[in-house]
DNA sequence: AAACCTATATATAAAAC
DNA sequence: TGTTTTATATATAGGTT
């Protein structure tokens, strides 16, 4: 893309590299901008420089929130995945029965999330990850909406009962017209329904 | 950059912006590893299709790894108390630790296997494929439980409304004329929640 | 949708400033 | 170091299958 083609590998000279980087950190800042305005979709980018200075873009919603929501989607997706993690695992680095139960009986009695990111048994783990993966988010996923709808549709009966509990305290002590007026009702109270996962 | 120039604003067209969208995100992908290599930094890139979908890239430094240094980059606390909407089936979560490495355990010793060579990893994997299989699916139990549970309360909610409803009712006609002017009772719209899977 | 095809638009390496 | 220039490599819009 320039005069001469260029090897993928680490720029040696530092001054090319540097000039380089340059160059490609704002084309891809545009193209990642032009993706996202293109295909109305959000993306974020960050970019830490050898000296760990960093470089940003994201669309209109923050960078925040959209770590927040990369975050959230990573934590919908773990609720469809066991703890079976890590541990270099390969044709040529074998181990023992054994070893591995050891291994994976850690990882099982560990429930912290962040140590699933350590070297593990990441062949292993994509392997059978990668075969499953999909389809248990996609079922998750449904049925989360399943259920959050089901919340909603909850808390909505909810209030139509406290709506109607009100209505009828209001006709017994009222006597018993009431009615037609109902415009000057103070608030009501509202229950939120809420089912935590 | 194609045969026809294209203004920088969303594609109104959906099945082109797709295909742009698919275009565009695999280029973009190609230039963030390209830079990450030549200049030797360190990238994370996430795309949030408009379905939703989450199409990510980073360097080999993990995503989560990488967020972490933008955070205390930024020093901001908000990510660290992200939403967690599901203690319970964490708390509950599938069988525990101990469960299963007893099941993995049994499957391992079972076979007798020693050292694990290539043939050893496959069936391995075949059998922890399986082993995730059964969680899986104790998992999509737990759910639907949680929806059945949730589906009962629905119920039940609706009889109180239809029971309260009565009462009204019979408390108006037992009263006087009423306002007449009211064409139908005060009818709430009343949905019937299917769940289809 | 995905895969391939071109003509064109863009990005950028290297040179020159 | 950065900017501008230029020649070339790449990316991709719009077709076609």
């Amino acid at each position: 893309m320039g005069r001469g083609k260029v090897e993928l590998k680490r720029i040696e000279d530092k001054s090319s590299r540097q000039v380089s980087f340059s160059k490609r950190r704002n084309g891809l800042m545009k193209k990642t901008h032009e993706l996202a305005v293109l295909c109305d979709v959000d993306v974020a980018l960050f970019i830490f420089s050898g000296r760990g200075r960093l470089y940003e873009f994201s669309t209109g919603e923050s960078m925040i929130k959209l770590l927040t929501r990369y975050q959230s989607y990573k934590k919908t997706e773990e609720l469809t995945r066991i703890s079976v993690h890590k541990q270099k695992l390969d044709s040529e680095n074998v181990c023992s029965a054994d070893e591995l139960t050891q291994i994976l009986k850690w990882h099982l009695e560990e429930n912290n999330i962040q140590l699933l990111d350590t070297t593990g048994l990441n062949q292993l783990e994509q392997q059978l990850d990668s075969l499953l993966q999909q389809v248990r988010i996609r079922k998750t996923q449904q049925m989360m909406e399943v259920v959050k709808a089901l919340q909603e549709e909850e808390m909505q009966l909810k209030k139509e009962r406290n709506f109607m509990m009100e209505e009828i305290m209001a006709a017994r002590s009222d006597g018993i017209d009431d009615d037609s007026g109902d415009p000057s009702q103070p608030q009501r109270p509202v229950m939120d329904a809420q089912i935590i996962w």
